[in-house]
RNA sequence: GGUGCGGUAGCUCAGUCGGUAGAGCAAAGGACUGAAAAUCCUUGUGUCGGCGGUUCGAUCCCGCCCCACACCA
């Protein structure tokens, strides 16, 4: 048989950890976590980790990897789990992937266009200068530097823009240049899993965690991380909406409702991009996954 | 009991010098190539508290009533 990356997908909250590790156990093989908070060892409660039982038995990629001081992006979990992936195949014809950041699966699968690496100072003075001048700043730039992009990106769209500038000024090249969207050829199968559930029992199972984060101390990890509250990765459901509590922007319990709801939208974004791949077979989180995997 | 201020979209509120109304949030849908749990786009929604009066026409003016809040008693 050939070897075969089995990915679940789905929106939060649905149970994607606990059916990748009853599959991985079945298959007798080891987890490739495809989640781009997870990675950090920092964050716990928050990312709904898989437990301390799952972790021993079965192993797993990519939790607890990084430090959020790192900066891990969709091209880092290409370039790791491609690695991970050849490893996993010299004991087992199969790899479980597993997590919610369709991205970084689509890195994985179809390869991220070959844009060569971006200048820092560059990339930090797009950013320092986005923040003192708008967004106004940005659009000239753009109109001015990539006139194409201008004309056929998005505009109001802050990361967009100082992706294509940076890009462009670091290249000298725009950003549509380096679009080719062939994917690439991976040398192994992929079969893609989505599980899901009535958006009324996902918004339960949603509310229901995060009222268990609350009382497993969610607010003590935030406080934990206050300090750290710039980086990237602290740009997370779950921390962010404390740390507007912290701030007396929000009493404990509106946080606690704003993480719920925000939550649920980033679920829905979620199933957004996910339905969108046709080849994605879908069904119900507590149902025998090994089938649909190998079958 | 009196006085004052309110009652408009699921929520918070704006507005109509009288011609049946609108923002933000929520919701629904969508996009997405090095920040992706991020970022961005599109779209509804209404017995304008109730009953009467004036008027060609009332959510708006007048009267009564109901409800909420504040102060006085």
């Amino acid at each position: 048989m050939s070897p075969t990356v089995i990915i679940i997908v789905g929106p939060t909250a649905v149970g994607k950890t606990a059916a990748a590790v009853r599959l991985a156990r079945v298959l007798k093989t080891e987890i490739i976590s495809a989640d781009s908070r997870q990675c950090y060892r920092e964050l716990d409660i928050g990312v709904a980790k898989p437990s301390a039982a799952e972790l021993s038995t079965v192993k797993h990629y990519f939790i607890d990897s990084h430090s959020i001081t790192d900066e891990v992006n969709a091209a880092t979990f290409e370039e790791l789990a491609l690695q991970w992936t050849q490893d996993i195949f010299r004991r087992s014809p199969y790899v479980v992937m597993v997590g919610g950041t369709g991205l970084y699966i689509r890195a994985f699968t179809n390869g991220l266009d070959a844009i060569p690496p971006v200048d820092q100072g560059i990339r930090s003075h797009v950013r320092l200068h986005y923040e003192e001048h708008g967004l106004e700043w940005l659009q000239s730039e753009i109109q001015k530097y990539d006139p194409a992009f201008y004309a056929a990106g998005e505009i109001q769209n802050p990361q967009r823009m100082m992706r294509a500038l940076e890009v462009r000024l670091s290249t000298g090249q725009s950003i549509l240049a380096f679009r080719n969207r062939e994917p690439r050829q991976r040398p192994f199968q992929i079969r893609t899993i989505g599980l899901t559930l009535p958006r009324e029992q996902l918004n339960q199972r949603i509310d229901q965690r995060v009222d268990q984060m609350m009382a497993s101390g969610l607010l003590a990890e935030a406080e934990r991380l206050l300090p750290y509250r710039a980086h990237n990765a602290l740009q997370t459901v779950g921390y962010k909406e404390l740390f507007a509590y912290f701030d007396g922007h929000y009493s404990l319990d509106a946080a606690v409702g704003a993480i719920k709801t925000n939550t649920r939208q980033y679920a829905k974004r979620q199933l957004t991009w996910f339905h969108r791949d046709l080849s994605v077979k879908w069904t119900e989180p507590g149902s025998e996954l090994a089938g649909l995997a190998i079958g």
